[in-house]
RNA sequence: UGGGGUGUAGCCAAGCGGUAAGGCACGGGACUUUGACUCCCGCAUUCGUAGGUUCAAAUCCUGCCACCCCAGCCA
């Protein structure tokens, strides 16, 4: 983890807040709307809602925003929850916008009796008309003189379902001439036909967002209520609706920048795209960028906390390097991941003069952590290596094994590869080796250096894997992926998901590996059937 | 002059009138039973830009420029 950092600028303000009475308790909520997956966009405000609380010693709510049934499903609301425990916090209380519906509908009323809110039969269309334009004020809609008795009766009867979807909305009256389009009688409440995943037909109304968040908010006694940027325009009208439904105490909506990954599509829309078109196998494919496909990849909440963490929190659009999440993965993973060596391209090493049966050697199980101990490996005479580490004609600076030089075996021996067996066509299929026994890895006399050292795994041992081979779905160039969306415009980076068929994935021990396998193994585990399910690709440096 | 925001290194980001933190990336070196990891060292005379105020400006003032968001009965 990082080093402690200077506070956000949201953290200020809740110091401030604090130092001046105006609150005591820190409560803030994580409000997504249950229309889609969780992804590392998310990650970002998971960790400020929810780190700020525990930071101030509050609390921090999961709340659902399920306030347009078309878009949303109970699918969405376990995996968020999920998501969000995975990432290691626990929610105070988890909450449905739904469950408020009733009082939203009375501060609805009390709008109504204020001459605050109008039932306005303009369509859409009309209302869009009159909207005006970004330079020219709106107008008023003709319904805006109704009396509040009407208002009142017409906005019962639309409750009731006396009219159809789209024949009346409530708008709250504010100012059609406002420079600012939120605040010209924006649309409170839409009657819409839906069933509701959580409280199906008992509505024919529902509230839209910018009427209903603030109610949330307050309902909760939410103290900050932390959003992104392209809010700010809201904050007036969500303002306006607190101060008008006479809500005490009134929450306060800041503003952060959303996170953008270079190469990386972050928006739920496309994301959904991908996976309804079946580009992908799912929201969960190792290739997405959501929590659960970062989770399948072998991404540890550790990791992503510390890139939340690393990020910042600031109000500039940025674009975070991809990089810097790679690293954090790595980070992490140097410190738990057990040392494992599997090969994924694999070449046959016979050592001639290897005259025992086979015997077991000794590994280090983690780095940095003795405690952990020593894990053992089987060693024979026949081994295989990987196929990208021998070269019968080396570059320049190539290190690994040739004919005629020496390499090292991790935590072996030294072998010398003394010739080559070829197939008909001249392809290498067999490499003969001889060992110098006297160059067991731990002995005195092991203190011989060769250039090269490489990982293996023991034939006669050797467990095979199911090998699944991904491309990241990553983006060449930068801004808006919508029109990049078709497999062939993505750029390809190559990497290996390797899973035991049919084993739980997340269960699985991870393991760091160089290059890519077929066959690893484990002999000392009592697992018969290993799984690694984690890829992190070291950084290719051979530059031979 | 619609309104609201933001501009500090290749990418993030501190800085809040006293002389540019930190991380990633990058470059160099040490170490190494993987060329990884680890460890050192280097990396903005300058803060979008032009002026102004001040003993002193990234920080205050004025003008200009660039980019992002807003005209859903989505969130």
């Amino acid at each position: 983890m990082t080093e402690p950092r200077a506070r956000n600028f949201i953290e200020e303000i809740i110091e401030d807040d604090i130092q001046s009475g105006r609150v005591k308790n820190v409560i803030t909520r994580f409000p997504p709307e249950p229309n889609g997956y969780l992804h590392i966009g998310h990650a970002k405000s998971v960790c400020l809602n929810f780190g700020t609380a525990i930071k101030y010693g509050g609390k921090c709510n999961l709340r659902y925003d399920d306030t347009n049934p078309v878009k949303e499903d109970d699918e969405y609301i376990q995996s968020i929850r999920r998501d969000v425990e995975w990432l290691g916090f626990e929610p105070a209380a988890v909450l449905f916008a739904s469950d408020y519906f009733e009082y939203m509908f009375k501060c609805a009323l009390l709008l109504i009796d204020k001459g605050l809110a109008y039932v306005c039969d303009l369509s859409a269309e009309q209302i869009r008309q009159f909207r005006g334009t970004l330079k020219q004020p709106g107008k008023n809609s003709p319904y805006r003189k109704r009396s509040i008795d009407e208002n009142r009766r017409l906005f019962l009867e639309m409750r009731e379902g006396r009219y159809a979807d789209g024949e009346k909305v409530l708008r709250a009256k504010i100012d059609m001439a406002s420079p600012n389009l939120n605040m010209r009688d924006p649309v409170l409440y839409r009657i819409l036909r839906a069933t509701h995943h959580r409280t199906g037909d008992d509505w024919l109304i529902y509230p839209m967002y910018d009427y209903a968040h603030p109610l949330e908010d307050a309902y909760e006694g939410i103290s900050h209520s932390i959003c992104t940027l392209e809010f700010e325009d809201h904050r007036p009208l969500y303002d306006w609706v607190i101060q008008n439904c006479e809500c005490d105490p009134a929450p306060r909506q800041y503003e952060f920048a959303r996170l953008n990954l270079t190469r990386t599509i972050m928006s739920k829309r496309y994301l959904k795209k991908l996976v309804d078109e079946g580009v992908v196998l799912g929201w969960d494919d190792p290739r997405m960028p959501t929590l659960s496909g970062l989770r399948r990849r072998g991404y540890t909440p550790e990791a992503l906390r510390d890139f939340c963490e690393r990020i910042g929190v600031a109000k500039s659009n940025s674009e975070v390097d991809a990089g810097l999440l790679e690293h954090c993965v790595r980070e992490h993973l140097g410190q738990i991941a057990p040392r494992r060596m599997a090969v994924l391209d694999p070449l046959k090493v016979v050592i001639e003069n290897y005259a025992g049966s086979g015997e077991t050697l000794y590994s280090e199980n983690l780095p940095k952590n003795e405690q952990a101990g020593k894990r053992t490996v089987a060693f024979s005479g026949e081994i295989y290596i990987e196929r990208t580490d021998f070269e019968e004609e080396p570059p320049p600076k190539f290190f690994r094994l040739a004919p005629g030089r020496e390499v090292r075996l991790k935590d072996a021996y030294i072998i010398k590869c003394e010739r080559v067996i070829k197939d008909k066509n001249g392809n290498v299929t067999q490499i003969i080796c001889s060992y110098d026994p006297d160059s067991k890895s731990g002995s005195v006399n092991a203190g011989r250096k060769v250039k090269g050292t490489l990982h293996w795994v023991d034939a006669a041992t050797a467990v095979p894997c199911e090998v699944r081979l991904y491309d990241y779905l990553l983006c060449e160039g930068e801004g808006d992926f919508s029109d990049r969306l078709n497999p062939e415009s993505l750029k390809i980076i190559s990497s290996a998901l390797i899973e035991q068929a049919g084993a739980d994935t997340e269960a699985g021990e991870r393991f760091q590996f160089m290059r890519q396998g077929y066959f690893c193994t484990d002999s000392d585990s009592t697992k018969q059937r290993p799984v690694f399910n984690l890829i992190v690709g070291l950084k290719d440096s051979y530059k031979g």
